[in-house]
RNA sequence: GGGCGCGUAGCUCAGCUGGUUAGAGCGCGCGGUUCACAUCCGCGAGGUCACAGGUUCGAGUCCUGUCGCGCCCA
């Protein structure tokens, strides 16, 4: 084995190993409870990128978790169409032939983003597989694939034909560059530095009196077909009902009272636009007001915009203003902020206006999606998104879910062209009008990406066929993704789980932060702070990838990246490697006992490193179980590092090392908890570092063909009692090197001790060599006793738990210094004597807290005052010396 | 305007049910070529846990308020 571990070019056939043995289907465990998990589809057309890199981590570490438990575990992947952005890219590919959709036609254009998808089908498998991903390929998923296009199709019908889908003209977010319909969520907000116009409307029949209006749209003026104020407000009783003359058009339009006005805000008059206005809309509605609509569907203005017809919108303001202004209308303008919606594909600012569009009704549909958070029956990570998720679902507005678009789940609504009948149907292809046979066409918008995507927990298993898959996999277990996709995905995936299936589609949301960069940005291809996953396993290996996304992180919070964070979890590996590889060459010497989950673990007269080891890696081991039961990822692995690293690596194999030069028996015994501890860290950190631990299991003494279907370890009792005495000599080897460090002995120089401990001294005695070489004592010289310590002139006294070690170093040190130093450590055990004092000094702490916290106290205080003993009299020693 | 999160060592972050002297990685200082590993080992320095109150025997942790940063919804 190589000294450093090197994982490229292993990961990759080890992929593929375990691919073709089937590892990564359920059927690996056909009597296993499934455990579920829908892999979010990537967008076909996008690039993998450090978000996907975490949540094939966090799923794919759930994923392997729960089938090395025994679960029959289902990771199913897939890509989604992306109806816009898939629509957007070929767009622009033809466009370098000079070309636009409409010069093709639609079918020959969306032929072309077939070909183009398919290209870009097996790149999202090749991306993710470089990630380690165990996700079912067999079951793979597109959503545009005919069982996921169908189960749209159904959906469709079955809401349609229980009136939750209907067609109508009602105010929507329009994208003039995508030209197209879009839903709220896909309308980002963006506080915009504007002004705010002041416009005087003339009252019909009064010459020289007006009504003085605020708006921040100037232009959405000549749309305007009142002006409305509060019913209570003084100032313009006498106004309500009569007309005004609207500036530049001349239309006359009444003046309306509505509650929904504020009075406070600018004159307390307002232009109403139930075309292109949200309020508008609804107050255009109560007051039986026509709508006009100015705009054309590519953003320009059209007839009804009278002189400014054919302009495009944005520069139609300025337009709007200068003659509002030369016509004595403008009355004022002033800065002001407002929140402005932009499209959130292309960052265009969308304009509301009334289009008539499909919309699914939401009410119906949310009521149970609410009930089953607020039950509790839906579960969330972090929980907090509960709320989140309750104040979107309270508070929704009906789902506009008709695009405009060519690319995409075509609307399965037929018109017949001579008796003009509304046909919704699950086919593909209507030939003709089944009431009349006259020549049908079908709907020309498609739906909504996320339409499809709500219905991804059961489309991906076969519905609306009543599959085996189905039966056994729905509901899923646990929905892992972003929070930013909380309302995109989650929240639809639930409505539309209860609706269709009568079931949540999962029990447990479990949501992920933002990877950002290094400065806390949001990594974007504009920025350039793109970290590439491709280039950073193709540098570190897959795993260190994952394990510095998931140690680094916490559920719900962002996380910033750093190439250094990645480093340092390769170098862990890298630890591991290098002990796995040490290890061998005990266990290669021996012939390894087994028992049916792999190595045996230990029994008989252990030394008192190995019941420690064994009991550490018992607790970790349990602590890991609680954490994974708890979601808490980044925990357990930081746990299980800290185990490898700092007990197993820095001190196990440390103490180990004099066994291994021992007796055979003692060969055996290291060898055996060696190949026991091992072999199951292995496992525990197999879900977060698949390539790695597979490497290292199977050079370690194993049972079964990958640690990937090994079983998950149970753990055993700890042993509080080595723990402890461990604790106890640890100490004291830490205390003699920091001794030795501060009185500047030699690093490599071999040092003779006497070791004086009142209590249990045979710790000491039994662990004499372990005690020897981790902190460089000089065998020969070595006494314990259960004496008191008579240390000579010119000693080191070193103080740990109960116990004295005396180096006599006679001329080496200097008085002073070993003076300073025994005075540092009088202050400290001054401080912790006073400190337990104090504590044991309140009656209501005695009196009320738990009998073991109070002992603790009492230990404490205790230790504290022998060891000021030990250091007092030294120092007097001392003191009479010089 | 409503809601949420964050503020802990120089930097990035843990700290899960309140309980000894608040931890890690990176960085920093000193020392180390002992036959697993310099992608390493040993020793160490460094924190008024944003601020102010409160609850409690005990608060980084719970409650209230303030300030700063960020996000979501309208």
């Amino acid at each position: 084995m190589p000294a450093a571990f090197d994982p490229i070019g292993i990961e990759q056939p080890m992929y593929q190993r375990w691919k073709d043995a089937g590892y990564f289907a359920p059927e690996i465990n056909p009597d296993g409870e499934p455990f579920v998990i829908v892999m979010p589809p990537p967008n076909v057309t996008g690039e993998l990128h450090v978000g996907h890199a975490l949540f094939v981590s966090l799923q794919d570490l759930m994923i392997r978790w729960r089938r090395m438990s025994g679960d029959a575990a289902l990771w199913t992947p897939g890509a989604d169409h992306a109806g816009i952005a898939g629509q957007w890219v070929v767009e622009r590919l033809i466009a370098q032939e000079g070309l636009t959709r409409h010069d093709l036609g639609r079918e020959a254009f969306v032929e072309r983003v077939w070909e183009y998808m398919d290209r870009l089908r097996y790149r999202i498998e090749e991306q993710t597989s470089i990630l380690g991903a165990s996700c079912d390929w067999n079951r793979y998923t597109f959503t545009m694939d005919a069982g996921p296009s169908r189960a749209v199709r159904t959906v469709f019908k079955h809401l349609f034909d229980k009136g939750l889908i209907y067609r109508g003209s009602r105010l929507i977010s329009w994208c003039p560059r995508c030209m197209t319909a879009l839903s709220d969520l896909e309308v980002v907000h963006k506080e915009v530095e504007s002004h705010l116009w002041s416009l005087a409307y003339p009252v019909d029949g009064e010459p020289g009196r007006s009504i003085v209006v605020a708006t921040t749209r100037p232009e959405t003026m000549l749309g305007d077909t009142a002006v409305a104020v509060h019913p209570d407000d003084e100032r313009y009783q006498d106004l309500i009902g009569k007309s005004l003359i609207l500036p530049i058009l001349g239309r006359l339009i009444p003046v309306v009272a509505d509650e929904a006005v504020d009075r406070e805000f600018g004159s307390g008059a307002v232009k109403v636009t139930p075309a292109h206005d949200p309020n508008d809309f609804e107050i255009g509605k109560r007051h039986d007001l026509p709508a006009i609509v100015i705009l054309n569907p590519d953003g320009t203005l059209n007839a009804s915009a009278g002189p400014f017809e054919g302009m495009q919108i944005g520069p139609a303001r300025a337009a709007v203003v200068e003659r509002l202004e030369a016509d004595g209308a403008l009355v004022g303008i002033v800065p002001h902020s407002h929140a402005v919606g932009h499209c959130d594909r292309c960052g265009t600012v969308v304009q509301p206006t009334i289009s008539e569009q499909w919309f699914v009704s939401m009410d119906s549909l949310a009521a149970p999606a609410i009930e089953a958070a607020r039950s509790g029956e839906l579960q969330f990570v972090p929980e907090r998104f509960k709320g989140v998720y309750l104040n979107w679902m309270e508070n929704i507005h009906d789902w506009c879910i008709s695009r405009q678009l060519w690319w995409g789940h075509r609307i399965p609504v037929w018109y017949c062209q001579s008796c003009g009948e509304m046909i919704v149907t699950v086919e593909e292809h209507l030939e003709s009008c089944p009431s009349c046979g006259g020549l049908v066409e079908q709907d020309p918008d498609v739906l909504d990406t996320w339409f499809s995507s709500g219905l991804w927990p059961f489309s991906t298993l076969g519905w609306p066929d009543d599959t085996a898959d189905l039966r056994r996999y729905y509901p899923s277990d646990v929905m892992e993704t972003g929070y930013e996709i909380l309302f995109f995905w989650v929240a639809r995936m639930v409505f539309f789980g209860l609706e269709i299936m009568g079931e949540l589609p999962f029990h447990t949301v479990y949501l992920h932060g933002t990877v950002r960069d290094t400065d806390g940005l949001k990594m974007s291809k504009t920025k350039g702070n793109v970290l590439d996953p491709t280039e950073i396993t193709a540098t570190y290996g897959a795993d260190a990838l994952r394990f510095a996304l998931v140690t680094q992180g916490s559920p719900g919070l962002d996380m910033r990246l750093s190439m250094t964070l990645v480093e340092s979890s390769r170098n862990f590996i890298n630890k591991m490697w290098n002990a796995t590889r040490f290890a061998l060459r005990a266990i290669d010497e021996v012939a390894v006992e087994m028992a049916a989950d792999g190595p045996a673990r230990p029994t008989g007269d252990l030394a008192l490193a190995d019941r420690w080891i064994i009991s550490r890696l018992d607790s970790v081991t349990q602590n890991v179980d609680r954490l994974f039961g708890s979601y808490l990822f980044g925990e357990a692995g930081r746990q299980l590092r800290e185990f490898v690293w700092s007990e197993l690596c820095d001190w196990y194999i440390e103490a180990a090392k004099v066994r291994m030069r021992g007796t055979d028996a003692e060969k055996q015994q290291v060898a055996q908890t060696l190949a026991y501890v091992l072999e199951r860290s292995m496992r525990l950190l197999h879900p977060f570092m698949p390539f790695a631990t597979e490497a290292m299991w199977l050079s370690l003494p194993h049972q079964g063909e990958s640690v990937m279907v090994a079983s998950w370890p149970a753990p055993g009792t700890p042993d509080k009692e080595a723990e402890t005495d461990w604790n106890r000599l640890s100490d004291l080897v830490v205390k003699i090197r920091n001794a030795r460090a501060e009185t500047g002995i030699e690093a490599g120089k071999w040092i003779p001790a006497s070791i004086h401990a009142s209590t249990k001294p045979v710790v000491f005695a039994d662990s004499s060599r372990e005690l020897v070489a981790l902190a460089r004592l000089d065998a020969e010289a070595l006494e314990i006793t259960c004496g008191a310590a008579a240390p000579a002139d010119g000693d080191i006294v070193v103080v740990g738990e109960d116990v004295v070690a005396i180096l006599p170093l006679s001329g080496l040190v200097d008085v002073n210094e070993e003076r300073e130093r025994l005075q540092k450590d009088l202050e400290e055990a001054k401080l912790e004597k006073s400190r337990a004092e104090a504590q044991l000094g309140n009656a209501s702490f005695v009196e009320r807290a738990p009998a073991q916290v109070v002992q603790v106290q009492r230990d404490r205080l205790a230790g504290a005052i022998d060891k000021i003993a030990v250091l007092n009299a030294r120092l007097d020693e001392l003191a009479r010396l010089s």
